[in-house]
DNA sequence: GAAGATATGGAACCTGGATTCCGGTTGTCA
DNA sequence: TGACAACCGGAATCCAGGTTCCATATCTTC
């Protein structure tokens, strides 16, 4: 039976970890997670066996949580601003979360354990809305799926290094998709 | 007086150090550069008082370099080509140098001590390039020299992180010259 | 080629941070 | 409520790497 202040305390790191890992990236430090919980670094590790552990519960989480609207964004119908919209949401969770844009290094997680077939689905979702704007021609033809994720990645590297003001990214992701569109001949 | 083998070898660790971190970043290790430079860790501090001076030593180079060939470019007439040749080699640089890539955050270093004029004088070029280009008409008037950063971070961080083959990232920055250029009506 | 100054190698030391351990608490169940 | 298992906190332990130290080896100079 688990305890009922076992599940509390395990949601009370969940939580703090999804912030400070937000914050500092993969560099926070295990007690400073604990301590923002509210609890000691014991406790943690009853939860989580390892910092990894604990970071790839988070990441999880999230790119589940992207999936989803991946999945929603495209039974929209309209599939240009399907992808744009996808793509920016990408960009603008990696200005919060800078584990997860770590993670996200080519479209998906390898955080050792298995879960590797989250990778697999995020490229599938990222392939299916570039394929249908390409066909709606919002897209030029000659992009293929490792040109977006180079790109889509710098992006989330520039922006999870944080030190640039939301305009500024709004700016540099308008151009990036200028360019992703086709040119008027 | 300095003895002949101590610039030779101070040359030996700089060499090993400029491979080493160009392979592993900022995480290469001090022993592993010694080992490398073919001579004891001590030796490697005699030279350089710390693992950030070592950095900051070679990136500075470095980033003299661009500097120079920033100027090349620009007396070289062509404006186009100037800025896009320029931003090319900045990215380029990073698929090799990781640690450079780390130190050019923000067009610059701030590698603790002084050199922070560097980050000025790099700044400088970039945004004579960019005003240059965009005189020109090769490149659109709106886009700023924040905007331009945040890009060419983006690519110089993506393509550090190196599992990008060549063309991937050539196909990238094409498409990010795309939206740069000005929209044909 | 001897003396003194300068360098060298690399073992020892130190530190920060992850992980483990365990005496003390608290929730659960009868 | 009592007994016991599941949980807790956080001090102690471990470990990886940076940095320091110094006995020994190399220059340089006279």
């Amino acid at each position: 039976m688990i305890r009922s202040d076992a599940t509390r305390n395990r949601a009370k790191v969940l939580a703090a970890a999804e912030l400070v890992l937000g914050e500092q990236g993969l560099t926070a430090r295990m007690d400073e997670i604990a301590r923002r919980a509210g609890v000691g670094v014991g406790t943690v590790y009853r939860h989580f066996a390892t910092k990894e552990a604990l970071y790839a519960a988070i990441v999880t989480a999230r790119v589940d949580l992207l999936l989803q609207q991946a999945d929603r964004l495209r039974t929209t119908g309209e599939p240009a601003t399907a992808f744009f919209t996808f793509v920016t949401r990408i960009v603008v969770d990696a200005t919060t979360k800078k584990a997860l844009t770590e993670a996200l290094r080519d479209a998906g997680i390898d955080v050792k354990a298995g879960r590797s077939d989250q990778r697999t689905r995020m490229h599938e979702a990222l392939t299916a809305l570039l394929q249908d704007a390409q066909r709606a021609g919002a897209v030029r033809p000659d992009v293929d799926m490792p040109t977006v994720l180079a790109l889509l990645r710098g992006a989330s590297l520039a922006a999870e290094s944080g030190d640039y003001p939301v305009p500024v990214l709004d700016r540099a992701l308008a151009v990036l998709f200028d360019g992703l569109r086709p040119r008027p001949a």
